[in-house]
DNA sequence: ACTTTTTAATTCATATGTGTAACTTCTCTG
DNA sequence: CAGAGAAGTTACACATATGAATTAAAAAGT
């Protein structure tokens, strides 16, 4: 006895659909911010690893390399990071949260807190650790 | 009690580290097809609904207006679409599927039906419920 | 030691998204 | 019927992603 479901709906297409409806709402919480959402997830990022090299910071953040390059510019330009080389290898750089960066990042999490609190309203602990355990496994979904 | 969760990462964050990279991995099964992501959730969507409008497309692929635009001119451009004029009202226009865009619609179907199978993999039929219901939640957070 | 391979970061062309503004066409009101 | 306003579409500037090619430096193999 299966339980009816649109399955007339692709898995990944829900998902899609449900992204873009986040990040637009996301966009417009986080504008008071003065970041976009891609912005406010690296800010979180380095938070956590201030001083990452781009490289670590696209796993982290779940972007390519040259992505990461065209991110860190902007940031960097809006003065929220700044990149020093590497010492140990010439080839590498790292990317440091300014004082700016940080103020930021701590705004940014304010309201970041708020918007997960209102997306996990009406769902239990428990269906909340499946949501993250599916969000997870997608993420380290083999790119085959 | 609560369950030890990781806290240190924000909701939002972790959705959207697992959207880039579901994005990229249906980018590459999807290559075969020809087609973007973006252009595959269209496919999808105008298979359900052959001639609706811009507007509504926006709305039933989680996209606003003006990259719906653009999109539909990709796709006409690539043949998978065409676009016609509204009789019933000189502003709108209605979008079709061509023959290619209907043949290519089943390539996707059959791409995204495995992808979607792979990730389901691991999860029970009502933790995947609990999925779709967020993934739901999360497509109707109002814009506020 | 020298060549080959790998790796880090970047650049380039392109696809895709956003918000805002403009344009066209319809509808409504006076 | 004309002008105001609403609605659908498109145009524009820009942020963000991808893959492929490039450049430079480190590592590995002969």
């Amino acid at each position: 006895m299966p339980i009816a479901r649109p399955t007339h709906r692709r898995l990944f297409a829900v998902f899609d659909h449900a992204h873009g409806r986040l990040s637009r709402c996301a966009g417009k919480v986080l504008v008071s911010a003065g970041v976009k959402p891609a912005q406010a997830t690296a800010l979180i990022y380095l938070g956590y690893h201030d001083g990452a090299q781009p490289s670590e910071m696209a796993n982290g953040v779940g972007i390519n390399n040259a992505a990461t390059t065209g991110l860190v510019s902007r940031m960097e330009k809006a003065e929220l990071v700044i990149r020093k080389k590497l010492l140990s290898d010439g080839r590498g750089k790292t990317v440091h949260l300014t004082a700016k960066g940080l103020r930021t990042r701590e705004k940014v999490m304010d309201i970041l807190r708020d918007f997960d609190d209102k997306l996990a309203k009406n769902f239990t602990e428990s269906e909340m650790d499946t949501v993250y355990k599916f969000l997870r496994a997608a993420s380290e979904l083999k790119e085959k």
